[in-house]
RNA sequence: GCCGAAGUGGCGGAAUUGGUAGACGCGCGCGACUCAAAAUCGCGUUUCGCAAGAAGUGAGGGUUCGAUUCCCUCCUUCGGCACCA
């Protein structure tokens, strides 16, 4: 009887007694492969069944790739700090601390209920101070490269979370964890310099050029480089009228500056109240003071319609001296480009439903266009020197003519900002600096560090970190002068923690440096990383750019960390939509594992679908992978080896197909891992067994190759059954079975006979068999005869070992 | 609006250097075993048709001896970005 309970049981403490999964790090003759999962968040909700799948896939090529002979690095940690468990604290008094340890703990005992492969002497938590220490370490770094500066700048502000969000946490003008609407503010914040990497940066390869290189997917690497959003083009001085003063604007399209009729500021353009006329003032003035109230989002609401004041000033365009009136308008947005535009309503579409609302002037500059919007085709027109050229050759003439007369330059623009990590909040890494009234601001010296979090705090939010009202932790002495100092009192984005702590898994416990420099050298870069897509901007990006600047200042060899990227897709509730607490619809891996087994849990979210594609659980799924390894199990038991009678180890000499069959197997489960695909591999591996049964018989060869394939999906049923067939070391010392490529090929195929395409008849022949024996063979057929009656064959073709087809008139 | 992914039986899906559409699993039907049930095993299961046969991979066209696969036009769903000049 399959009792996948004590089976589970019992190999799982066999794998940990016996140390199978310890990464080598003295080992200099295997290569390495370095797989890795994206460590979880430990949420009070405990696993998602969406969890074991990407660690399943990771699993299963990590014990693959230590049974073809890799020293294989797969570990496993905790992105632990975050605002939940600060939340809890809030609502329950319990320290984060506390609720993060039990939750560790809860996902612990889960994922190893599951039976993966992990190095747990690896196990990181980015909330215990051995770990926060070196992203300290890490903030230090950067700041002593210049890499890391602060600045007062506008901050999107969540009045709910309290605290300071990216870019990339605001979603539709909301935060990203409690929905509600984001603020802009003024503060003085932390950031780190990502945009010094977006192009190549000396040795180091760029943000953007380094997607050239790694094995990612297609449409991740797509996003990555629409968030950079790099756009070449040019700025260019505009007089204004009356003014010793230029307003300088971005444009990608200089070929169309003879079609400027006006120009437009960002309402919060500090050229505004100088440009503005007496008689405009009070109505720009309005409109600013409205523009300041809306939030983001109120500005989306009203993209449909355009709005704008005219400010009375005028700016000359330097190319035809034309007089054009400056407007400011809520659609030119402050934080790209120069915060102005010259505005182009013949050839950019916002601009021409500017134009049409308020009556503005709009002339064509290109001629013979599909699209007059689009930057394809067309011709120059109405532009003096430019006219007659298309358009890629007009702007470049243009920026030339700007470049000469003083007036101009080419100038790159990314949408990328440098990244805000300044949190305040308490639940995450204290930045490492300290705020002297003689010094100013002082990094704590590295023999310092861990900074660490007090425990006197009260976690009510103000609007300041928490950790301003704790006295331990604020008031420190200057490590220069060693007067009376303040400690820099937020914390850091948890992504930061989480942006280097692949680094840390190639030396997880030393406590001298971030990780020793041979061993980042040993294991770097990540081969295989697995996660979910949401983090196709965020995470990766921001993990490049720590990558880059260890590269760039000689800590580490390579410049990209992650060479191959896969995503899984979304596992939904039974009924089609997400999982959630609240639709009751939840499915819970420990239910999964004890009723079925933690074999059958991997198996099934291995099979249900293409790993990268969403697809809705189904409990009878789970039964029909139960089914199967149990119909193994009885195969095993019952099968008498005895009756085998082939002599050779890869069973070229059984009888009745089984060779074919079993190379087959080997070849498809064997590439099926190598490219993602495991579900085909594990229906491979039932028409394996189908067959077996049918036959009722099975060579041990087969018998022991099947269960070395099935080990890295099912890997606690493969141990009990390759015990039972008699053998005493773990199959997971195995070596990997090899296929004979001529074995995979039946000598016999069934010929497919087909009449103008469509098929008629087939029969069993030979895989040999020459042209003109299968046709006149084909032509002999009853069946095809009826179809060939008064008819004459005008052409025949024949692929071997597959068709004939027969076209007739 | 832009970018990306995808549309195949009752369901999840398989098959793409163009060559038997529906592998494998689920579900369903029939049968065997059983006093009975469960489990298990066997057979069947795209649709229409008694059959011969016909139709069929989101829709419509095209290329081809042959198209789920290649080309064109369109529709739908999902994911991401969103006034980025």
């Amino acid at each position: 009887m399959y009792d996948h309970k004590s089976i589970e049981v019992k190999w799982q403490k066999y794998w940990e007694e016996n140390n199978l999964f310890k990464a080598d790090d003295r080992n200099t003759t295997k290569p390495k492969y370095y797989a890795l999962d994206m460590f979880p968040y430990p949420s009070g909700a405990g696993l998602h069944v969406g969890h074991p799948e990407g660690y399943t896939a990771t699993d299963i090529i990590s014990r693959y790739k230590r049974m073809n002979g890799y020293n294989v690095l797969h570990p496993m940690g905790w992105d632990a700090f975050g605002l939940p468990a600060e939340n809890y604290a809030i609502k329950m008094g319990t320290p984060p601390e506390e609720t993060t340890n039990k939750n560790i703990a809860t996902f612990t005992s889960q994922i190893k209920s599951l039976g993966f492969s992990y190095d747990w002497d690896r196990e990181i938590n980015t909330s215990s101070p051995d770990y926060y220490k070196w992203t300290q370490w890490f903030f230090l770094f950067l700041y002593k490269n210049g890499l890391a500066y602060k600045k007062n700048a506008p901050v999107n502000w969540c009045n709910s979370c309290q605290t300071v969000l990216a870019n990339e946490q605001v979603v539709n003008g909301e935060c990203e964890r409690c929905q509600s609407e984001v603020e802009q503010k003024n503060m003085n914040q932390w950031f780190f310099k990502i945009t010094e990497f977006i192009e190549d940066n000396g040795e180091t390869s760029g943000l953007i050029s380094g997607l050239d290189k790694i094995d990612w997917p297609e449409s991740t690497k797509i996003s990555q480089r629409n968030w950079i959003g790099k756009s070449e083009g040019a700025e260019v001085d505009f007089k204004i009228d009356d003014f010793d003063e230029n307003m300088r604007v971005f444009t990608t399209r200089p070929d169309t500056l003879f079609g400027a009729t006006y120009m437009v500021l960002a309402p919060e353009h500090s050229l505004v109240q100088k440009v503005t006329t007496e008689e405009q003032r009070a109505e720009v003035e309005k409109y600013v003071n409205e523009t300041k109230k809306k939030t983001d989002l109120q500005r989306q609401e009203d993209e449909k319609e355009k709005t704008g004041v005219f400010t009375g000033g005028y700016a000359i365009n330097p190319v035809n001296g034309e007089k054009l009136p400056i407007w400011i308008a809520d659609y030119v947005l402050m934080g790209y480009g120069t915060g102005a535009i010259m505005a182009v309503p013949a050839h950019d579409e916002r601009d021409h439903d500017f134009a049409q609302k308020f009556g503005l002037e709009i002339i064509d500059v290109i001629g013979d266009m599909e699209d007059r919007f689009q930057k394809t085709g067309g011709v120059m027109k109405n532009s003096q020197f430019l006219d007659g050229l298309g358009i890629d050759d007009a702007i470049q003439k243009m920026i030339e003519w700007l470049e000469e007369n003083n007036c101009g330059e080419r100038k790159t623009t990314y949408r990328l900002r440098d990244w805000l990590v300044s949190r305040q909040r308490f639940w995450g890494a204290p930045i490492p600096i300290i705020y002297c009234d003689d010094c100013g601001e002082v990094p704590v010296p590295e023999a310092d560090l861990p900074v660490t979090l007090p425990t006197d705090v009260d976690f009510k939010p103000t609007g300041e970190s928490p950790l301003v009202g704790s006295k331990t932790f604020h008031d420190v002495t200057c490590p220069k002068c060693n007067k009376a100092a303040k400690c820099e009192s937020d914390t850091m984005d948890t992504f930061v923690c989480s942006s280097w702590y692949y680094f840390r898994f190639v030396d997880a416990n030393n406590n001298q440096e971030i990780a020793a420099k041979e061993l980042l050298n040993k294991w770097m870069p990540v081969d295989l990383y697995v996660g979910g897509a949401e983090h196709t901007v965020l995470h990766l990006l921001y993990s490049r750019f720590f990558t880059k600047a260890l590269h760039k200042f000689g800590y580490i060899s390579c410049d990209e960390p992650f060479m191959k990227l896969r995503h899984q897709g979304m596992i939904l509730a039974e009924d089609g939509r997400k999982m959630s607490k609240s639709l009751g619809n939840v499915i819970n891996p420990d239910d999964v594992v004890n009723e079925y087994g933690a074999d059958t849990l991997r198996m099934y979210e291995m099979f249900m679908g293409p790993f990268d594609q969403s697809v809705s659980w189904n409990t009878k799924g789970t039964e029909g992978i139960y089914r199967f390894l149990q119909r193994i199990h009885r195969l095993y038991e019952e099968i008498d080896f005895t009756k085998c009678d082939c002599k050779k180890g890869d069973c070229s000499d059984a009888p009745k197909g089984m060779p074919q069959m079993l190379h087959k197997t080997i070849k498809k489960v064997t590439e099926d891992i190598e490219n993602f695909r495991f579900n085909t591999a594990i229906s491979q591996m039932m028409i394996f067994i189908n067959h077996v049964s049918k036959e009722g018989t099975m060579p041990k060869p087969a018998a022991e190759i099947f269960l070395k394939l099935l080990s890295p999906f099912a890997p606690h049923i493969a141990e009990e059954l390759w015990e039972k067939i008699g053998h005493t070391d773990s199959i997971g010392k195995e070596e990997w079975p090899k296929y004979v490529e001529a074995l995979t090929i039946d000598d016999e195929i069934e010929l497919v006979i087909q009449v103008n395409g469509k098929l008629r008849d087939k029969f069993n022949v030979s895989k040999d068999i020459p042209k003109e024996d299968a046709i006149a063979q084909a032509k002999e057929l009853e069946k095809i005869q009826n179809f060939l009656e008064g008819k004459k064959v005008i052409k025949e073709i024949f692929v071997p070992g597959k068709l004939v087809n027969l076209v007739v008139k």
